[in-house]
DNA sequence: TCTTACCAATTGGTAAGACCAAATGCTCAC
DNA sequence: GTGAGCATTTGGTCTTACCAATTGGTAAGA
């Protein structure tokens, strides 16, 4: 990790456990710079992210302002995981997990459907070997990545390139929650006829099966998770 | 614009351009700098949103490589609009924008769903009051961001905190792309009564049949859009 | 001839200091 | 009390320099 990183961290770690009222003026950035130990563009480096992440703008001549919570952007919701601290009537940040998980499997599922009828002949032959791989590192560090290369590959197939990028997005954001509840995804032993299914289903054109098929799939898969964030709870 | 966000921006058009194969190497960052006309904490800045994006990845010692477009995150969707040329075998333009349409249509409607059922009791007093501000400003440049925050009003007042933002990460990309394309967005003539009516079945709790009338909405409201893209193609 | 160890060049990462320009807020004249 | 003008604050930018990780070639040794 760079020393650009660390500053963002710190910054974005006392941002999101509310140190600063929405509004709020953050210390110039001379002063910034010098309490977390930095240089000026070391620290201007955090601050870009810190403003494409919704979290900060910047007035010149003014200062810094903090943005309010509604404000800021989807990219947040990990580190809010980990700093988090919700003011009275903002959700627990158990109800924000349970709501992270439903959103994540309705965005995937929509993707999915929206790729579903326009997989081309042969078109899963990547996402098969992605599959394979995936289960040879079942239970190993690398396993979460080829899981999500799976999807990757049937969208890419497909031409469908927002879906693509968005799933990018998403798994970002994944895996960076993951990391922050040490959450250890288990591989379900159906998950190699699951996935041959969609994919023979995918192949005969048969677009609403296919995607009936990962929506069972998945709403187990999060059953299993959230019975694990309850008994963490 | 700042200086930075001038040069973001180049580097953005000429890597989504495709300039540079994937793997490729861009001129070390002296040289960039000087190439771009600006200093090398200027260029860094910029280079820091591109890593943000997943459109490179500098390795010191060796350079900064550019990513497959495969990689790349959906905030590109709106210079890709601007700035790219789809190889062969990639989708054109036109099949990316009603792509998008799509998507974003399946994800609003999906938020909808998600919060639909857990607005409170006269939660929807914010929404109305964004609604009947963005009919005052139909036909003018504000109108677009008060009827977004429309639905973010609404879904504040359910708490569903990691959908309110992701619209807004979508907000965000869809202006940027809105403003590539020229779009004037037209108010329906039911905008009011259609809304209304969806407040009132939240408030009554019918969260299937709120989510239905805007799913009709939205429906007519892309069709009228997807018309336009093909007046104009 | 092949391999290995080492060194120098390349290149990203960081720091310090200075100046410019926009916004702010105070002061002073009216 | 009010408005214009000026000094201060503060973000935006540039220059220069040095550090550290990687790379690639070179020379020594097997």
């Amino acid at each position: 990790m760079t020393a650009a990183d660390a500053v963002f961290e710190r910054l974005l770690a006392s941002i999101v456990r509310g140190d600063y009222a929405s509004g709020a003026r953050l210390p110039a950035e001379r002063d910034l710079a010098r309490q977390m130990g930095a240089s000026r563009p070391t620290l201007r480096e955090a601050l870009r992210r810190l403003v494409e992440w919704n979290l900060i703008e910047p007035r010149r001549g003014s200062g810094i302002v903090v943005r309010s919570y509604r404000d800021w952007s989807i990219e947040v919701v990990a580190a809010y995981l980990r700093y988090g601290t919700p003011a009275a009537g903002q959700p627990s940040i158990g109800r924000i997990l349970v709501d992270m998980f439903q959103m994540r499997r309705a965005v995937v599922l929509e993707v999915i459907r929206l790729t579903a009828g326009r997989v081309p002949k042969g078109g899963t032959a990547g996402a098969r070997l992605a599959m394979a791989r995936a289960w040879q590192l079942r239970g190993q560090p690398g396993y979460a990545r080829e899981d999500f290369e799976v999807m990757r590959q049937i969208v890419e197939a497909a031409g469908f390139t927002p879906g693509l990028w968005l799933l990018n997005r998403f798994a970002a954001i994944w895996f960076d929650a993951a990391s922050a509840l040490q959450v250890a995804v288990r591989t379900p032993d159906d998950y190699v006829a699951c996935h041959t299914r969609f994919f023979d289903l995918l192949e005969a054109g048969d677009a609403e099966a296919a995607h009936q098929v990962m929506a069972d799939y998945l709403a187990r898969h999060d059953e299993h998770l959230v019975k694990m964030l309850q008994v963490m709870a």
